[in-house]
DNA sequence: GCCGAAGTGGAGGATGTTCCTCAACTTCGG
DNA sequence: CCGAAGTTGAGGAACATCCTCCACTTCGGC
């Protein structure tokens, strides 16, 4: 009693999929959730028909597109709590995720996402590594006590919106100012203090005002 | 022989002229470069008519409001440079002026604008007196060394950008990252290395990538 | 080969946004 | 009182994005 009887799509038609779901990896790490599914259909080659035939909404073209590459992510996150000192292992993980999200501003668009619907899976997989990270480096000492997990979303936020705003001339700009926040977050005597840590709600009200919309017109 | 007569305004369009400008105060303080005339109209409980019959563009009428609003940041400059120690000096322009641009983001636009025509004149002010408060800073041995004066305008567009993604649930969140931000500015034995200095033209890109357009359509 | 089902293309309608004009009307003030 | 100055806001022009639709092409089992 499968409903679902899940014919094969046909030769031609899979190799479309796959020009549709390549093209899309590019334009979306170009232009983020902004892009159009007319621009990934010109990028495949294809007609935007073809588009909306495979991916009835941009929703699902994202999907499949983003949602194993938040796995990276996580396993990069793996990575990381690895690292023989705890204070290596978080900011390397700041510098390198930073990178990943400048690199291809769909992923970051993805992460800055993770609440909701497509992405919630890969989210649940990320918070509780990143307050592992954020953890150790706290017991370790090293990084400053009034520093939260939950500015590590904000932190990556604010980074790559930077990231975005000078990709046309230095693109690897947003590094020296990563640089600067990292050495912020050193834990020292003299550290000014940061004020009332962000609430759950806060972190979701930036991390969802940073990506575009991508809702569907269709109801 | 002067080729303009000006003649002053009737009293009643003088009044509306006044309301015009108090309404896009707060219309541009609101929402930025990226309000329109239109609303500005509204808000002055006045025809779009005449509000095109007073600004013919946009740019007029932004000139209008926010060309004495800089010279405050000028003054704040300018008094910052008689504090005793220069870091908090230095520091104290970066939070002050941070503020007036996550509560003003009509203010923070033009602030970003300023090698645009309008505001040039505004930027060749304030210039020399952030230099001059790095330098101080740097004299003093609080400031690290390997920060610039074209480090300022991008630490502001980068922050206030998140005041701007976090207006709607935590309007002051920005300080939090702000004072991440100072720590990180201050000299230390043993800071990261931030890699190399943005150019002039760099800080140019960058601000003109975090400013709406302002582009009028008439040619 | 043939033919029906599957797939495709891309012009164009629907919807939305912003800018700005203009012709009929109102108000001012000498 | 009347002409000049001022006002209004519907609506046209320009643009952007979404998505549909149907005439057409291609596939692949027979």
């Amino acid at each position: 009693m499968t409903g679902t009887e899940v014919r094969p799509l046909r030769r031609d038609a899979q190799r479309n999929r796959e020009r549709i779901i390549a093209a899309a990896r590019e334009v979306f790490a170009a232009r983020g959730f902004a892009a159009t599914l007319d621009d990934v259909a010109h990028h495949a080659g294809v007609g935007v028909g073809t588009v909306y035939r495979r991916f009835p909404t941009k929703e699902a073209l994202v999907e499949a597109v983003f949602s194993d590459r938040l796995e990276d992510l996580v396993t990069l996150a793996e990575e990381s709590l690895a690292a023989p000192s705890a204070w290596d292992g978080l900011t390397g993980f700041l510098r390198r995720s930073a990178r990943m999200h400048a690199v291809d501003r769909g992923l970051r668009d993805a992460a800055l996402s993770m609440d909701e619907h497509h992405f919630v899976q890969a989210g649940e997989h990320i918070v509780p590594l990143v307050e592992q990270l954020m953890d150790r480096a706290h017991a370790e000492g090293t990084l400053r006590p009034d520093a939260g997990f939950r500015d590590f979303p904000i932190i990556m936020a604010m980074v790559t919106d930077l990231a975005r705003h000078s990709a046309e001339c230095r693109p690897d700009l947003f590094e020296r100012y990563l640089e600067l926040v990292i050495d912020g977050l050193r834990a020292r005597p003299d550290n000014g203090s940061l004020g009332t840590e962000p609430s759950e709600a806060d972190v979701r009200g930036v991390m969802r005002e940073c990506v575009p919309p991508l809702e569907s017109r269709r109801r």
